[in-house]
DNA sequence: CGTTTGACTACGC
DNA sequence: CGCGTAGCCAAAC
């Protein structure tokens, strides 16, 4: 099996662990890069933003990937230049913005992956409450 | 190689 | 609220 990693344009198996959980996110909601990293050991906030990041320069993913739906952890939009789009697309999924441009995770928050994807990656229910504690 | 740079975040003031 | 800082770590220099 060739190794992707070494051709540029192709996901580094983090990224790929990264854009497998994002896909996972249901329209109408939304994730924070914390989440994201929080369900993926080895993974940080910046890593989920550098991978979503990266995505852009691949087609094929960036088309299927529902990156709009990674905010960051005060509820706002983060990507340099994008924010436009970004929030185009989420108010078209239903996602409503404060006045001051903020997402209430109370409302729109992810309630994270289903008990498949906790099962294939090694994370028994107590953890997943324990790490759910910690999202915004 | 060492340094800097982020689609990050928690915490202190 | 804002602002600085420390921790984070893959990429890019």
């Amino acid at each position: 099996m060739a190794d992707l990693t070494l051709t540029p344009n192709h996901p580094t198996s983090y990224q790929k662990r990264v854009y497998d959980l994002v896909s996972m996110i249901p329209k109408g909601q939304v994730a924070s890069y914390g989440m994201i990293a929080s369900l993926l050991p080895g993974v940080t906030a910046r890593m989920v933003g550098y991978a979503l990041a990266a995505s852009v320069t691949n087609s094929d993913i960036h088309q299927k990937l529902p990156w709009q739906r990674v905010i960051n952890s005060k509820g706002r939009l983060s990507i340099p230049g994008g924010v436009e789009r970004q929030r185009a697309l989420l108010m078209s999924e239903g996602i409503e913005f404060s006045a001051s441009g903020v997402i209430n995770f109370r409302q729109y928050r992810w309630d994270g992956p289903d008990a498949v994807w906790l099962e294939k990656n090694t994370i028994d229910l107590m953890d997943f409450m324990t790490i759910k504690a910690g999202w915004p």
